[in-house]
DNA sequence: GGTATTATGTTGCAGTTGCAACAAATATTA
DNA sequence: TAATATTTGTTGCAACTGCAACATAATACC
């Protein structure tokens, strides 16, 4: 599995560090850092210790998701989905180092900006497809057809700012992106509709919650 | 939302192109990408045209997934789940412009040829993040427990080229992995040991199908 | 506008699953 | 090793969901 510093020297890791501004940033054992993490917008690779990231049970129980260690990349916006149902645990004294990739760009010689900058690009698209996959992935984890649908309708709100949202798709559509059968969630939207939950007019849903 | 060609004028695109050794490749409307896309290890970028992708549901329905016009990416192998259910259909003549991100090393000042590599390991790490993420979304849209197991099964038989695959987690942890309950999962894992379809020693799972 | 096609809504029913509660096995710790 | 905590296995039951079949509505096509 490839890691960030492989095939490079220390003495050139050290001129990234620079080059990219970073900071390093020391958190003792026990902190939880999913808070710091949804603030920032950067990359942060781990230089040393141990960090778990937990799912907590709505019965009080929690699962260890993954365990990361020196090199590893933490980046809650992109890696691990992004919910207060997720703790980063620090284990042992971690010591990361936060890039920001907007530096890129000041990166490199300038007659080839144009480099820096589709390279910049396409972090960003697959930043965003990270983003898409891990909303769908919390989604699929609701055990429920309602829970999934409240699920997309609130990551709907959010985005939108709003409690009117739109459809980007068909309702059959929206059945497997939810990986439901589509009769049985327009079962579910009527018993929602019922309950007063929703409005549904074509393409467009009021939420009501 | 980004474009790979942002802040890019039309003259720098074309550098890009020649630096990175691009092949453009034209497709005409009816051909499926899919088989091609999955040997590819490249990154495609659409120049003009309209792509669609669609999945094949079992009851010989089929549903429209994506639709990509110019400037969206397109490679099979990170951006959509990989499998023989999905089609990317060609609806129009589509010109494709494929980049080799090995080349990203050859780029840029010889002096600064650490900053290249770090880049290139960004690139690898993401798009591994992003199959995970992706097989993972083909087993969670799976709709029974058993087919949730099946998928992760031969997924982990297909990584590790052997019939005996070992479980990096709990029991626990792998029902929270497919987004069922677990005793539910262990209800359904006693069955196909039953029916022997598998045998389970700890860990260490063999499977017979 | 009329017709064919596709999407949406509804419902009965059987099969699957989550949940809870508990037993047994395994791992951890003192 | 004993004691404790955690994980795994089992089962009844109620609830949920997929499936099929069909009615209705919306859309596309000629």
């Amino acid at each position: 599995m490839v890691k960030p510093f492989d095939n490079i020297s220390e003495k050139n890791k050290y001129k990234l560090f620079q080059a990219f501004h970073t900071h390093i940033m020391s958190y003792n054992k026990g902190e939880d850092l999913s808070k710091m993490l949804m603030d920032r917008n950067s990359l942060g690779i781990i230089i040393s210790g141990y960090v778990q990231i937990i799912k907590k049970n709505l019965n009080g129980t929690s699962l260890i998701i993954d365990e990361l260690y020196e090199d590893d990349i933490l980046s809650i916006k992109t890696i691990y989905v992004q919910d207060s149902e997720y703790e980063v645990l620090v284990k042992e004294e971690t010591k990361i180092v936060f890039f920001d990739l907007e530096q890129i760009q000041e990166f490199g010689e300038n007659e080839k900006g144009y480099y820096n900058q589709f390279i910049k690009n396409l972090f960003l698209i697959i930043n965003d497809k990270l983003n898409e996959k891990n909303e769908r992935i919390q989604i699929l984890t609701k055990k429920t057809i309602r829970n999934r649908l409240l699920e997309y309708f609130s990551i709907a709100k959010t985005k939108s700012g709003s409690n009117n949202i739109y459809l980007p798709f068909s309702f059959m559509a929206l059945a497997d992106y939810l990986g439901v059968d589509r009769s049985a969630m327009s079962r579910e939207l009527s018993y929602l509709k019922e309950e007063g939950f929703i409005e549904i007019k074509g393409k467009r849903i009021k939420l009501t919650f």
